[in-house]
DNA sequence: CTGCAAACGTA
DNA sequence: CGTACGTTTGCAGA
């Protein structure tokens, strides 16, 4: 088997051979995977190097290092790994025995292989490995045909079977404390060490026995022993052949064991004929895939000085741009009144694609720009204070802004436009917002700081941020270094956004995502900011009365359970809470967590169950009544000098491709107490409109599991039913639909939507009340009736652990490294996700297309009416009392065509003159 | 002042 | 032992 990755897009190759010389003899590295690895994982603590989600990487810490060791310092133009395979080998034929009695393998060792194998994969290097035959094996047949070419051979291997392959153009390198310490075994070293050369050292290896192979040698012979005879008798095979003249006690001895001394011989001869499936072409460098070591270094949480070393050996024939710390240069010039016209003219006017940096404030809707930045490839940057402009030059900049023909790379652009939108200027053309694309590369990274994604994906470092109003170099001379360090600093960005674009751009091409990239979020970027910078009616009035009431019932419960209690406490303290309950009234013990037992609503209800104390019945009307206030309150402080409220959307956090909301979330307004929903009454049409409209998706998640799995009976229930839940039930008892009572439905429904989640039969019987027996039985007759529902949850688990990620209907990937975790959890927790984020992240994909389908449609008929949030499976919309028809009928259009699957996308509307009225 | 844990709201 | 988020509060440590 030979693993290599080989894209035509790539453009760095390792590893490199030395730069220039005429000639270089070539030099062929191969490296025993499993024994170096094995060494690296005993030289490093294990604990020391485990991730926040409990994957081990010790040894592929070890072994990297020493892998970028052996590139500098060895500068081989061909290399391979080779690795054991965990079928039995020829050896156990002829020895049953063959490394019997092994210690076992610690778990935390076989998940680091696999990584290593994924590693070299991204770094184009081959990973061999043969059924049948150990990497020794592989190594000898490759060091053999290396031989014959007159190549210079290396081979990194701890198992010392290698050294029978040593001679003048061989030399092994074996692992002394560290992986990293490797001894040069060369014909001298050997015959100095051990007292025979090389060629012989299996014939005394074949004496002294290997206990970790579990061959035993002749007892009372040691190596001393052992080389004087070989030395004595020019090979094993005549000592044999002279056994008899052999003197002593120990002579006796190898008589007596000559049987394991021939066995031990024909085993550690190391086949040269594996037909290993690469010719040494094949184990020149390959292209390798920077952003995907820098995403497999990311999730195993490694520092960046392994990385950058890394980078630093496999750059080094490229130009000199790849060290680290170059940085980025420009050839700045800082704008004054009546430049920027006449530079705009000279510099951005083709079709290359100009940087932008953006200084100033943005969020809420609005945004203040107090300086922009514009870097073109060559060099040319300008720096433009956008308060000092004259005439001609806000004309000229503002119409190079909004001409789509200039292309354009922002980072992190939809607060910027914001901003540039609060002048009343527009942005258009932009072709790349390099957090956006980013995120698309790989989502559920922490950070898109543009600084982290130059050192990660362009190998650059880009000096730390200024600070947009000078806090660190206040420069009292006024117009000194403290502001012309800030204009470079801008300049930079906009170079490294630049430059970061067309990086990026390769990136998402090679995974698929470009037309996502361009066709949904960018577009969609443009909505949003639309709909932050719109906001939603509130009516103030109202929501203060309904504080001042929650606040109300607020003080009410606290004064009922400090009376209760004889003593005052903190309610909204878990810490004290336990306290309370458990210690002072002795009540039963709930769950456990870190700081003690559980106090949450489920833990509370059930104490009520156990008690006749009232305290818990207390204590949950005091939460409910606390959250149903701050929600409030927190609303209250964010309504704008407008009366309207304006999130903030964010593209780029949700791992599986959905929006979050944010600075307040108009996402997760409560909805299904009627206290909770009272509050939803606060949102309100807003002047100059009509009624907000509400367009939400049905049961869009398992109409999407119905459409990937093609299970027949699932799409057969949507086409058919008018209640889903209980055409479900119906089939999966037997039943007609008519005769399945709620009770029955509300269990198939919660299973319906458990699906999705990797829900278990003991979740599903937590969530139901029953036992997990009964749950078992329920799922079992579900999915005997939908099974092919279990056999595409299943493969889309298996296909990503294949692949290393999940994809969703519109190919945005989920990268999920967990799933090859030796930690149980976190295996199980990675599968979990993996058969969610298809379907989650589907049904963003189809909801984001809709909104852009939407704006389009409003945008095109002319209407006044607009988009104003979107809730992940619901829009909604503020509309004028004239367009109220033509905008239902729109948007449910729009909404319902949005994708077309195997089932039809139902779409309700609903409208009133505030959010709540509006639901349906 | 910052970061974590617990709790809880939504889809 | 059910996925994806964001916010608030209390509290411990810097």
């Amino acid at each position: 088997m030979v693993k290599t990755q080989a894209t035509p897009e790539q453009t760095r190759s390792a590893p490199s051979g030395p730069a220039g010389g005429s000639a270089p003899r070539q030099r062929l590295l191969l490296i025993d995977g499993h024994s170096m690895a094995f060494r690296a994982f005993y030289a490093l603590p294990v604990d020391k190097f485990t991730t926040s989600t409990g994957q081990s990487t010790n040894a592929v810490y070890g072994f990297t290092s020493m892998l970028v060791k052996l590139l500098r310092e060895e500068e081989p133009t061909h290399i391979a790994v080779a690795w054991d395979r965990s079928e039995p080998t020829f050896r156990h034929k002829v020895y049953d025995d063959y490394k019997a009695g092994r210690a076992e393998i610690p778990p935390q060792f076989p998940s680091q292989v696999s990584l290593l194998q994924e590693l070299l994969g991204l770094l184009g290097i081959a990973s061999i490995s043969v059924a049948g035959f150990e990497a020794d094996d592989i190594i000898a047949t490759l060091a053999t045909q290396a031989g014959t070419r007159d190549m210079e051979i290396l081979i990194a291997s701890g198992d010392r079977d290698a050294f029978q392959l040593i001679n003048h153009r061989c030399t092994v390198l074996y692992p002394g404390k560290t992986p990293s310490d490797l001894a040069r075994m060369t014909p001298e070293v050997v015959q100095d060490k051990y007292g025979v050369p090389p060629q012989l050292y299996r014939d005394l290896a074949a004496l002294v026995g290997e206990p970790s192979d579990n061959l035993p040698g002749v007892p009372g012979v040691g190596p001393k022993t052992a080389a004087k005879w070989i030395a004595k008798y020019g090979s094993l095979d005549e000592l044999v052949t002279h056994a008899d003249d052999v003197t002593g006690k120990a002579g006796q001895s190898f008589r007596d064991h000559l049987d394991g001394v021939l066995r031990n011989q024909r085993l550690n001869v190391l086949a040269t004929d594996v037909e290993v499936g690469a010719g040494l072409d094949d184990l020149k460098g390959h292209s390798w895939d920077r952003a995907g070591v820098n995403s497999l270094f990311d999730t195993l949480e490694f520092a960046s000085t392994l990385r950058d070393r890394l980078f630093a050996v496999l750059g080094e024939e490229d130009a000199a741009g790849a060290e680290l710390g170059e940085g980025f240069t420009v050839e700045l010039s800082a704008l004054g009144t009546g430049e920027v016209a006449g530079w705009l003219a000279a510099h951005a006017t083709g079709a290359a694609r100009a940087g932008l940096a953006c200084n100033g404030s943005w969020g809420g809707g609005t945004g203040e720009l107090t300086g922009l930045a514009i870097a073109m490839a060559g060099g040319p940057a300008a720096h433009i204070d956008p308060t000092t402009l004259d005439a001609a030059d806000e004309a000229a900049l503002l119409a190079w802004l909004a001409d789509p023909q200039r292309p354009k790379a922002l980072h992190d652009a939809k607060g910027p436009m914001l901003a540039i939108a609060a002048r009343g200027w527009e942005l258009a053309g932009l072709t790349s917002d390099t957090a956006l694309a980013a995120y698309l590369v790989a989502p559920g990274q922490r950070g898109f700081d543009l600084a982290e994604l130059c050192l990660r994906y362009l190998n650059r470092e880009l000096g730390d941020e200024q600070g947009d109003s000078g806090q660190l170099t206040l420069d009292l001379a006024g117009e000194g270094d403290g502001e012309q360090a800030a204009r470079q600093d801008l300049a930079l960005r906009a170079r490294a956004t630049l430059d970061l674009a067309d990086a990026l751009d390769a990136e998402l091409e090679r995974r698929g995502g470009t037309r996502l990239l361009h066709e949904l979020e960018l577009p969609l970027m443009r909505v949003l900011a639309g709909m932050e910078r719109v906001g939603i009616a509130a009516d103030r009035a109202y929501l203060d009365a309904l504080e001042e009431e929650f606040a109300a019932a607020v003080r009410q419960a606290v004064d009922e359970a400090h009376r209760y209690l004889g003593r005052e406490f903190n309610l909204g303290s878990p810490k004290q809470l336990q306290q309370v309950l458990f210690t002072e009234l002795g009540l039963p013990k709930t769950k456990r967590i870190k700081t003690g037992y559980t106090t949450n609503a489920d833990a509370l209800a059930w104490l009520a169950t156990q008690t006749d104390n009232q305290l818990p019945v207390i204590l949950l009307r005091h939460r409910d009544q606390t959250k149903l206030r701050t929600t409030v309150e927190g609303l209250i402080k964010t309504i704008a000098d407008d009366g309207r409220i304006h999130t903030t959307f964010n593209q780029i956090v949700a791992a599986t491709g959905r929006l979050s909301s944010a600075d307040p979330n108009l996402q997760n307004i409560p909805v299904r107490t009627d206290a909770g929903r009272r509050i939803r009454r606060a949102f309100v049409v807003g002047e100059g409109f009509d009624t907000l409209l509400t367009a939400d998706y049905s049961q869009i998640e398992l109409r999407i599991m119905a459409h990937l799995s093609e299970d027949p009976a699932l799409i057969d229930a949507f086409q058919t039913g008018h209640d889903f839940h209980a055409e479900i039930a119906a089939r999966v008892f037997k039943i007609a639909a008519e005769e399945v009572d709620a009770q029955v439905r509300a269990k198939i429904k919660a299973m319906n939507y458990g699906l999705a989640y990797g829900l278990s039969a003991f979740g599903l019987s937590q969530q139901l009340g029953v036992t997990p027996e009964e749950a078992r039985g329920l799922m079992d007759d579900y999915f005997a009736q939908f099974g092919r529902v279990r056999d595409y949850l299943h493969e889309v688990v298996e296909r990503a652990r294949r692949e290393g990620y999940t994809e969703t209907m519109l190919g945005r990937r989920r990268y999920l490294p967990d799933l090859t975790s030796d930690n149980r959890h976190q295996r199980e927790l990675a599968e979990r996700m993996a058969l969610n984020a298809p379907i989650q992240g589907s049904a963003a994909d189809i909801i984001k297309a809709a909104m852009l389908d939407v704006d389009a449609a409003l945008r095109e008929g002319g209407f006044t009416s607009r988009m104003l949030l979107q809730v992940h499976d619901e829009l909604v919309m503020e509309v004028t009392g004239e367009e109220i028809e033509d905008v239902r009928e729109l948007v449910r259009t729009k909404m319902a065509g949005a994708y077309e699957l195997r089932v039809p996308l139902a779409v309700s509307v609903g409208a009133g003159h505030n959010w709540h009225e509006a639901a349906h």
